[in-house]
DNA sequence: CTGCATGCAAATAGTTTGCATGACG
DNA sequence: CGTCATGCAAACTATTTGCATGCAG
């Protein structure tokens, strides 16, 4: 993937999200767009403490509260995936706002997002044995990444 | 699996932990002790609260931190299974400490844990794509259990 | 006896809520 | 212009910590 190609992917998403609020007669201010902006294009898995900084630098008076508000409607919205951890360090991805495997460093704490094999056989045995209707799933694995591996 | 083959199963399970606690010489009270057999027995994923209450039927006096500072050893020893949600609804799961597949109702909150087909070829090909050394994972599916889906 | 475990209360962290004010549509 | 969003502070929840006392080994 060039860098043009993933530019576009990141408009594409800040597009798709402003289509969802629009759709739903949500207004946009402009806390609003920084909030999206930062969500559609980050690589990272940000935090809410995260995003939240961000967005200081660009609207010193914006409140924490907004941007939890703000990232509750788009999950309603299913424009952000929450990755919840027992610890409450939560992390938001609204570049793949879909279920999708994560390769979590349990040291420092980078998020991959690789592209694996569908889970969609798993999720269909899943079926079978439970009689469950399946909505969404989540699928992470933890351990040391490789520059951590090296630093011992 | 037979009753008393369930039964045989838990027992089993609580002696792992006794004997977890006194390799390392850690003490056995009488609040462990009961924690331990609510965490080895219990069927329906716990809440930390939810073993707090339990326990009290028994020892009255006991603290909500003695609960956590026991589970928090028993995570520690490997001997529970957290599962973590963003909410902070965190349940535990002393039955089967390792990690495996849930399947959990979004209404009811019911948890099941169906044996399912390896997810060793999974984590081979994440081994692969990412460099990460992994250590455990976290494999859950969200749904309506049966119950509640004819219940609308 | 000696030190780890307990129990209580206070502290902490993350998140949510109420309400007056502001601004999007 | 009416209504929804914002910002602030207070409230809330889950969890952790400090410390005096108790009890297992």
């Amino acid at each position: 993937m060039t860098n043009s190609e993933i530019t576009t992917q990141k408009e594409d998403r800040l597009a798709q999200m402003l289509a969802k609020l629009k759709g739903r007669d949500f207004r946009l201010t402009p806390q609003r767009l920084a909030i999206l902006t930062i969500l559609a294009s980050s690589e990272d898995h940000p935090t809410v403490d995260g995003v939240y900084k961000e967005v200081r630098s660009k609207f010193p008076t914006t409140s924490i509260a907004t941007v939890y508000k703000t990232i509750a409607l788009l999950k309603e919205l299913n424009e952000v995936l929450e990755l919840g951890f027992p610890d409450g360090s939560n992390r938001y991805d609204g570049n793949r706002p879909y279920p999708h495997p994560h390769a979590i460093c349990i040291k420092c704490k980078k998020i991959l997002d690789p592209e694996i094999a569908s889970v969609d056989q798993l999720s269909e045995e899943m079926v079978q044995k439970t009689g469950y209707v399946l909505s969404f799933h989540r699928l992470d694995f933890f351990g040391l990444c490789p520059d951590c591996q090296k630093k011992g």
